[in-house]
RNA sequence: CGGGGCGUGGCUCAGCUUGGCAAGAGCGCUGCGUUCGGGACGCAGAGGUCGCCGGUUCAAAUCCGGCCGCCCCGACCA
């Protein structure tokens, strides 16, 4: 219950957009009296916006644990010591944040908890019978992201939700998986998001089966490839499709050709006309663990490099263009996996799909300023593995089904789920007994929710002209009553009737008490969003009021004792 | 990190090219009065080391050098 006069209030809302603003949600944040920027993506919450961010919270609670989540609240600080033993002190490279306390030791501000939850457990769990286990938390985390932008949409400091399951058997622990997933699903339905779930890498956090939560919006950072066909939808960093392609003409016999001063694509085309990008055989080299892997794609693709990563079991690096010259014999421009070149016959490489049957290509000839035409990727080319190493576009056939073509839409990441086996009970020690006597790692689960972004997102896909409308749901207040002067003693007595009634009613009340002007009010009461307006004019001296439905506009006037009933009748239909 | 842009009262900006009288506007803020159905009006006020440091000059918001901060576009992620 919840009555709030706006003369207690600080609601401090602005005429202009903020000149550091861009996309839609973060102006209208700054302009509501939401957020303040401190620094380069960290902001200050006012009170409207921890209003919203407590019921975004309470939706995710409730889900949790509904689910059987129990919550808790993990150290910020974390030590060195224990991210070396995962091996992520180092992997997880500048993005975490590091300090030394007074005495020199090393510590991180958690970009996420993995660590510090498995190593908890590693000490208090001994049993197969304690699992299955899950825990979670709402906390603020630290990421000292390569380029914070669009506000709190990506800010270095950000609150999320983090979930980690525990769990016998892997079979559990799919439960598991499922569980939240269909949890999540809840969430965002009750948020009343239009949202995808999606097919996703893995990234930092590692394991195999991962999904993440899209909300539609333009202005997503992320493109999301689905089939017209079936349901397969998958970010397009690990998204499978097939490219199909044109008829080849007879093979022509490979042939070495100079191309003088040729470094990228657009040099060879303008060499040899024909050699479009499409015909050329990108031949990339890279590092994985400690050997070198050479990488075949067309040249119109880019380079996925989650999803070679995913394939060779750890991260890549690149060599320096010294060091490709001294394995490949040639620098960048000229490189190419042709059999007959003495370079590649000791490397590993590996091959796009695309690839596979395709004839009259050309690729580079691993001595500098040359190149073969007519390659033949079956008769020419030492493969070794072929599996796909291009991001897939829109346009391509389904990878799943094979019918349907695949298509395009923008999303912004606000949940993803990881099955992450023992990547980190393994490490941590994390042993059970089982009912056999045996000691095994438990086998994880992990999945976030991004509680902070969730509130730009919905912004994002729910505004106007005049502001933000904010679903019923996290809506920071239910009913705006709006008397056109508070000194005018009728409006002022209902004004403050209506408010007493409401919030018995269990509704959570905006009252516009300030002297100011009728149009301050409207803009404001429309900026901030609150779904349902009742305006208190001249027509109550007839007994009549307005409900304003802020999503629409639409307008009604109404007896005053009918009030209650509408209110009820509308705030119910929208998503009480 | 590469490329581009910006930094002048609380906010949004003008002034800078071509150095010079006194650093401006709108909004916001304070006081008084008039208003009160769509960001009202009048009068009176407060508020700025022109991001920082150095240089050029008789004189720098303006020209030069360095640094810092912020935003946008690309390679990374809730």
């Amino acid at each position: 219950m919840v009555c709030q006069y706006l003369s207690n209030y600080y609601l401090p809302t602005r005429k202009e957009d903020p000149r550091d603003a861009e996309i839609v949600s973060h102006r209208l944040m700054v302009r509501a009296g939401m957020i303040r920027k401190l620094s380069s993506g960290v902001y200050s919450f006012l009170p409207l916006a921890s209003r919203i961010q407590h019921k975004i919270d309470n939706i995710v609670r409730e889900e949790m644990d509904r689910i059987g989540g129990l919550e808790v609240k993990l150290p910020i600080i974390q030590p060195r010591e224990l991210w070396e033993k995962t091996g992520r002190w180092e992997l997880y490279g500048p993005e975490m944040m590091r300090f030394k306390d007074r005495r020199g030791a090393e510590y991180g501000l958690g970009p996420t908890h993995e660590e510090v939850i498995t190593d908890l457990l590693s000490y208090e769990v001994d049993s197969y019978r304690d699992c299955p286990l899950l825990f979670y938390q709402i906390a603020t985390k630290f990421r000292d992201e390569v380029r914070p932008r669009f506000g709190i949409m990506r800010s270095r400091e950000f609150s999320m939700k983090d979930a980690y399951s525990f769990h016998a058997d892997e079979e559990d622990a799919r439960k598991s998986y499922r569980e939240v997933e269909a949890a999540y699903c809840r969430i965002f339905d009750r948020i009343g998001f239009d949202y995808r779930k999606v097919e996703a890498a893995t990234g930092q956090i590692g394991g195999s089966l991962s999904h993440e939560f899209m909300v539609l919006a333009d202005t997503g950072e992320d493109l999301i490839l689905y089939c017209d066909s079936c349901s397969y939808a998958a970010n397009q960093e690990k998204a499978e499709g097939t490219v199909v392609m044109p008829e080849e003409e007879p093979a022509r016999e490979l042939e070495k050709f100079p191309t003088p001063g040729v470094k990228t694509i657009d040099d060879l085309i303008k060499i040899d006309s024909e050699a479009l990008p499409e015909r050329q055989v990108k031949t990339l080299v890279y590092r994985s663990g400690d050997r070198p892997l050479v990488l075949l794609l067309p040249g119109n693709y880019q380079l996925n490099e989650a999803a070679v990563e995913e394939q060779a079991g750890g991260p890549l690096s690149e060599y320096s263009e010294a060091e490709i010259k001294q394995l490949m014999g040639a620098y960048p421009g000229s490189l190419g996996a042709v059999k007959q070149d003495a370079a590649i016959k000791n490397l590993q490489v590996w091959a796009d799909p695309s690839l596979k049957g395709r004839s009259n290509l050309y690729t580079g000839a691993n001595i500098d300023g040359y190149h073969y035409r007519g390659v033949d990727v079956g008769r020419d080319l030492k493969i070794d593995r072929w599996c796909q190493l291009r991001v897939s576009i829109a346009g391509e056939q389904c990878g799943r089904c094979g019918n349907g073509k695949l298509q395009e839409q923008r999303g912004i990441e606000v949940g993803h789920i990881f099955y992450l086996g023992d990547r980190y009970s393994r490490s941590l020690d994390a042993d059970i007994t089982m009912d056999d006597g045996q000691k095994k790692p438990m086998i994880m689960g992990c999945y976030g929710i991004g509680t902070s972004r969730i509130m730009a997102a919905a912004i994002e896909q729910s505004h106007d002209d005049n502001g933000i409308i904010w679903p019923r749901s996290i809506a920071p207040f239910d009913i705006y009553i709006l008397p056109i002067s508070w000194a005018n003693d009728q409006q002022r007595k209902q004004a403050e009737e209506f408010a007493r009634i409401f919030e018995k009613q269990g509704y959570e009340v905006l009252v516009d008490d300030r002297d100011v002007s009728p149009g301050v009010k409207f803009n404001d009461s429309e900026l901030i969003g609150i779904p349902l307006r009742i305006t208190l004019g001249r027509a109550l001296e007839q007994g009549l009021v307005e409900l304003t439905d802020r999503a629409t506009g639409s307008t009604r006037e109404i007896p005053v004792e009918q009030c209650l009933e509408q209110v009820e009748v509308y705030l119910t239909e929208n998503g009480g």
